[in-house]
DNA sequence: TTATATGCAAACTTTTTGCACATGC
DNA sequence: GCATGTGCAAAAAGTTTGCATATAA
C-alpha cells in the first residue's frame, strides 16, 4: 500500500475520525490517482467497489481530507471542484483547450515560498501554482488549423 | 477613467461586442475593484446604479471579459467563482481563517514563468499563484487563543 | 435596420443539510 | 454502548439557458 494512502488514513485516525470501509476506499483511490479527480469522479470510482456509497459520504470525506491538508482543492477550469492528490510542490499546467492538468515539478517554487516568507507576515500552509494555456498537443492542433 | 477600464472596453469593442451601459458599469466596477469579487458581488454593486440589471447579464459580461483575458477566474476558497482584476503577475495570499485575499507582487514569478517555458512545450497564457495560510492579523488572533 | 444584448424566469448542476439507521472503536 | 458516519432525499447555492423585448451601432 502506498505511503500516500498510509498518510491519509493516519491523518484521519490521528484527528479522531473513523476508518470506515468507504473512507478507506476513497483514500485508496485518491492515493493512486494522478488525474486530479472531481467529487463526481471519486464517487464513480468508489461506487465500483461500494455500489451503495453516497455522494454525501464522498463530499464529507473529501472535505475532511482537505481540512487535514491531505489533498488540495484546485479550480476546475470551469466545472466545479477538482482535487490535487500530489502534495509535492509543483506547477499545474492546465490546458484551456482539452482541460487536462499536467504536474510539473519545479525548484523555482522554493523561491516563491521564500518571497512570501520574506515580504509578508503571512503563515503559509500550502501553495498552488496554476499555469493556463495550451498543452503541446493542442498547440500543434491549433497551428494546423491556422494553416488551412 | 482608469486604463484598466479603457483596456476592458477597448477589448470588448475590438472583439465586436456592444458597449451597453450595463457592461460599462460592470467594467467600471471591475476596473476599480481590488476585492476579487464574486459574480454576486458584481451584481450587487452594479445594481446600485442599474437596479433592474440581471444576474444573467453579469455572468454574460464576466464570461466575455474572461475569454478576452481582461479578468481571470480564481477559485473561491470554497464559495464559487471569484475574479482577479489585477493582471500584473502577483501572488494571491488567501487567508484560510478570514477569507481575505491580498495581492503580493513578486519578481520571483518570472522565474516560474521561465521554468514553464524551459521544461515543457506548454504555451502559457496566464499564471495564477495562490498561497494558502493565515494572514498576520488572524495569526496573531490564533496565537492569543493558544495562550488561554 | 438588424444583429446583439437585456431582463426575466425556469432549468440545470453542484454542493450542503437533516434525519433515521448503521457501525467503528 | 455511543458518538460518529452512512445513505437517502430534499434543499440550497451557483450557473446556464430560452425567449420575447429593447437597443447600440
Amino acid at each position: 500500500m502506498s505511503s500516500r494512502y498510509d498518510a491519509m488514513t493516519e491523518a484521519l485516525h490521528q484527528a479522531g475520525h473513523r476508518l470506515t470501509p468507504q473512507r478507506c476506499a476513497i483514500c485508496r483511490y485518491l492515493a493512486a490517482s494522478r488525474e486530479h479527480p472531481s467529487p463526481e469522479r471519486v464517487y464513480e470510482r468508489v461506487r465500483e467497489e461500494f455500489p451503495a456509497v453516497s455522494l454525501a459520504t464522498v463530499y464529507n470525506t473529501l472535505t475532511v481530507l482537505r481540512d487535514l491538508g491531505e489533498i488540495i482543492e484546485i479550480p476546475g477550469t470551469t466545472e466545479g471542484l477538482r482535487y490535487e492528490t500530489n502534495l509535492e510542490p509543483h506547477i499545474n499546467l492546465i490546458c484551456l483547450h482539452c482541460g487536462r492538468i499536467r504536474d510539473l515539478p519545479s525548484d523555482s517554487l522554493s523561491i516563491v515560498q521564500n518571497a512570501i516568507h520574506n515580504d509578508s507576515g503571512f503563515d503559509l500552509y500550502g501553495l498552488r501554482v496554476d499555469g493556463f494555456g495550451l498543452c503541446s498537443a493542442c498547440r500543434t492542433a491549433e497551428e494546423d488549423k491556422s494553416h488551412d
